[in-house]
RNA sequence: GUGGGCGUGGCCUAGUUGGCUAAGGCGUCAGAUUGUGGCUCUGAAGAUCGUGGGUUCGAAUCCCAUCGUCCACCCCA
């Protein structure tokens, strides 16, 4: 028989279990997160109908998806979860209530080039609120919170939550006459941080064929940095020349003025006029979140508000704000940078019992009576060498192992070994319970611990 | 999609002016008192040198092709 060299492809994160177990604690912070702030949970599945993926058509989506035939169906893997929620939203309105809030944390697929923290399958933790024809801005000043929480809840203090606004930038380039030029111009500027400003000109001047005068007004607008304060004073300067400038100032003011009570640290948050993102359907709000020690990895969360989600489904008009934590490169690079908290318990159980006696029930009794109480607990069930068990014992990382002989059942009791002292103690079922209750006590131990 | 680097046991690497049975480390497995793991010691298994073709007396080493992979660009979480 042939042998087939196993292999993961490419762009394809395949974790071992510790690491697993890591990756899942993250996973349970961002659902209790999110539903401590009333979204609801969806799940939608990971093949559609290609024509509903490709709605919008044209441009990256189409070059990137996954599209294949099965049978007649013309099919394709979902590359983001904001689609998918369109068509779940378009086909649902009449039964939903709006404002419509759910979270999804789910995988997308996009056929691209795999790179270092970049992958071709992923997850992504999303939450949106849609709204039926309206949607109030006092949303988009409570997404930063949620963020805030989550990034707080893994265990993150050196993270910035970055916020800039459509309108203001749509706006400032109708001042400017540029309107047509704007995507273009907003795709350069949003390189500011990687190329600098002087290559950020070249591009602005020669690819994008502006003026000297139109390229220098550019750089003074992204030049504006401070406070929050500070950004929102300068940018009272502008006003009064363009509607939608005006409107857009009205809702960053709107966003940042409720940021205390919403419990966002100023630390943690920024007005940042060179971000863009997504070019093509945010319209108001949008949000970029970058690690303060790791800016070479980019955005690891981003989203912003929108006009309309399902218009390519409906005639109704939903507006809607949301992000997306891209939690697989956010993952993978924190476990990179060595930043995963080596306290976290990562074995898959509290405790192991190990029988050692002809007779199984005894230690069958002793492993339910521990689970009882509360405990993960892994029952050996292999017939091996007492050493072979023991060395499986601490492969797996279990920090109790409990034994289970003769001399223990005759005392009605079990030997409780704390793998890591060694420290052994004869205990009863509820004693060993207690017992290695009080030693894991950690329940809050952090996924990521910041130097 | 465009441009560049690299492919040697499961993993990391040595070996490249072509030359004897391809070397080492990690890991795996088995032993060193069959009720005690980590450490140490001993031993074992495991590689058609990515694949196909070519040059040559002889190829891991040179040439061509192909696949895979990584990096940069594009774009993005």
């Amino acid at each position: 028989m042939d042998i087939i060299k196993p292999r993961t492809l490419s762009g394809f994160m395949e974790l071992l279990p510790d690491k697993q177990i890591r990756f899942e604690k993250m996973v349970e912070i961002l659902r209790s997160t999110y539903a401590s702030y009333g979204f609801a949970p969806l799940d939608t599945p990971a093949i559609e109908d290609a024509q509903i993926l490709l709605a919008k058509g044209g441009g990256e989506t189409e070059k990137q998806i996954y599209r294949f035939q099965k049978g007649d169906s013309d099919l394709a893997l979902r590359f983001d979860l904001t689609v998918p929620l369109a068509k779940y939203v378009a086909l649902h309105c009449n039964d939903l209530a709006f404002p419509f809030r759910r979270f999804q944390i789910s995988k997308v697929y996009r056929g691209e080039r795999a790179q270092r923290g970049r992958f071709r399958e992923f997850y992504q933790a999303d939450i949106d609120i849609i709204g039926d024809g309206k949607l109030d801005v006092l949303n988009e000043a409570e997404i930063p919170a949620i963020i805030y929480k989550v990034f707080k809840g893994f265990g993150l203090n050196r993270f910035q939550i970055r916020v800039n606004n459509r309108k203001i930038l749509t706006g400032f380039y109708e001042m400017l006459n540029l309107h047509e030029k704007s995507g273009d111009i907003m795709r350069t500027v949003d390189k500011l941080d990687k190329i600098g400003s002087d290559k950020v000109k070249t591009i602005l001047l020669e690819d994008c064929g502006l003026t000297e005068e139109q390229a220098g007004e550019i750089l003074r607008f992204i030049a504006i940095r401070g406070t929050n304060a500070e950004v929102i004073s300068a940018l009272e300067g502008y006003t009064g020349r363009s509607e939608t400038f005006d409107q857009g100032l009205a809702e960053l003011k709107a966003v940042t003025a409720n940021l205390s009570a919403f419990g966002v640290p100023e630390e943690n948050f920024a007005v940042d006029l060179t971000i863009a993102r997504g070019l093509d359907y945010y319209t108001g709000t949008v949000y970029e979140t970058t690690l303060l020690d790791h800016p070479e990895i980019g955005s690891v969360c981003s989203g912003g508000r929108y006009d309309n989600l399902a218009g390519y489904y409906i005639e109704k008009q939903l507006p809607g704000v949301g992000i997306s934590i891209g939690l697989t490169r956010l993952f993978y690079v924190l476990d990179e940078q060595g930043l995963l908290n080596p306290e976290l318990p990562s074995a898959p159980a509290d405790a192991l019992v190990l029988p050692m006696t002809q007779d199984a029930a005894p230690a069958i009794a002793l492993a339910e009576a521990v689970r009882s109480q509360g405990l993960k607990v892994q029952l050996y069930c292999e017939q091996k060498k007492f050493k072979q068990k023991m060395a499986y014992a601490d492969k797996l990382g279990v920090p109790f192992a409990i034994l289970l002989g003769e001399d223990e059942i005759a005392e009605g009791k079990c030997s409780v070994k704390d793998m890591r002292s060694g420290q052994q103690l004869k205990l009863t079922a509820e004693e060993a319970a207690e017992h290695i209750k009080n030693a894991l006590h950690c329940s809050n131990i952090p996924v990521i611990l910041e130097r």
